[in-house]
DNA sequence: GCATCGAAAATTGTCGACAGTATGCAGCCG
DNA sequence: CGGCTGCATACTGTCGACAATTTTCGATGC
């Protein structure tokens, strides 16, 4: 009777659409961090009228990527460095505990599904598309957290995925595809093969080196014993391998 | 000259004074879980019109306190007890981090903001005011996470605080308010006088017994190692402590 | 030359109305 | 008597216009 494969798909409304293209526009660059948003102009560009173009930039400003000024218009988000220390703390809490969970539950068609995105890193790693890399390395955390079974993961996902993707669109020429890719294989095999502790303790860790790495900061002394010195990360920086500075876990 | 002493409170916008009444009058009950909401009617209401009440309604949504359904109006959410549990794994993490920073830094304002709103639950505890209690028991995991300095761990409590708000009003009856009271004090003493790591060890483990209990519910494998058997919650259930199930730290 | 003031332009906040879609009910057929 | 069909109703999605506020920019005085 209500069969899923005859179902109708409808069309998204203008709320909905004009929110995936700006969110679109936003993280690809296209428009600039700190840009003013003439609600008007927007409103023409999409081909909508202002009133369902507010509850998009109110949507997007809920995510992160706008910010909503009283009476002054929105602009796109810009995240400071310290903003972005402040996301790195909250993603490795979020996704150790997606991990965890996905690690507890091992269900094939997730694991096959993050195998996949993996594939995908490996090839887009493989021919230095940096861009693509992005792409799927967003993919991979996000599926990381809507999988783990857990909304209120998947919901904190998408305030900090979207601060995280403003930000790796800004860092993208310094990436080191080989590092990140190498990162991202540990993730994998860490809810693939761990016990659900160590899975996340594990992709903790590696969350917060590979972060706070590309931002060019040490780990602050607050939550230094996150970071488990048993499971090096690889190292973007060529030289040699500086000793953890606190050695005691939990 | 931009003094703030003199800075004029501006008028909330029409979105803004929507916003809050609408979640006072969910969070208190005054609308009923599943009610529908009518947008023509909620704007009489209010005496608004339609476009600041629809933005407004997005925001709840945002929050959590309503669910809009494409085509078909939004209605009160009504969290179901599997989503209160995913919660408060989901709380556990934030607020034991926010605990952990707290106790890290040790800022004396905000340690004696909340030693007053410890007050506040001691006296509301003693008067037997189950919804002054409730609410001040909101502020103060509100503040906890407010103050912690990570303003992603604030957006998180506003998430899972409007959630928590919602479930404790259907439950206010069966709160033991002398146990919640003592299980708040544990968590004040340990952001006050404890090392960050104990802290945030003690406080997730104390949301987590504590929540469990009040649902009604076994603390489950995949995060049984949360609790630390070390702190032992006091117990809503007057008969004998049932020891841990399982004894590992991380 | 520089800060200050004020009018004009630009932009946001809000409203009422229309169009399209979902809901509920009465009537019809089996 | 139960279920399907089609219509009336109610409600949401969207739009264009007006009011209120902010910003811009040139004129004025020191």
């Amino acid at each position: 009777m209500d069969n899923p494969v005859l179902r109708l798909v409808r069309p998204p409304s203008l709320v909905e659409a004009a929110v995936a293209r700006l969110t679109d526009a936003i993280v690809s660059g296209e428009f600039k961090a700190g840009q003013r948003l003439v609600e008007i102009d927007l409103a023409a560009m999409l081909g909508i009228s202002r009133a369902p173009l507010r509850e998009a930039l109110r949507t997007l400003s809920k995510e992160g990527l706008v910010e909503m000024r009283r009476g002054r218009g929105a602009i796109v988000a810009s995240p400071t460095d310290d903003e972005v220390e402040h996301m790195i703390l909250f993603r490795a809490l979020v996704e150790g505990a997606a991990a965890r969970l996905i690690a507890f539950h091992r269900d094939k068609r997730v694991l096959s599904h993050l195998t996949a995105i993996l594939g995908q890193l490996e090839e887009a790693s493989a021919r230095g598309r940096h861009d693509a890399f992005l792409k799927h390395v967003w993919n991979f955390h996000g599926v990381l957290c809507a999988e783990s079974g857990n909304p209120f993961l998947a919901q904190a996902w998408g305030i900090a995925g979207n601060v995280t993707r403003l930000y790796l669109q800004r860092a993208v020429s310094r990436i080191d595809l080989a590092a990140a890719l190498s990162n991202h294989r540990a993730i994998h095999r860490a809810v693939c093969t761990m016990q659900p502790a160590e899975a996340e303790s594990m992709v903790r860790s590696l969350i917060i080196r590979l972060a706070y790495e590309l931002l060019g900061r040490e780990v602050p002394q607050s939550i230094g014993d996150y970071v488990n010195p048993r499971y090096k990360a690889a190292s973007t920086t060529s030289g040699e391998p500086k000793p953890a500075k606190r050695g005691a876990r939990s």
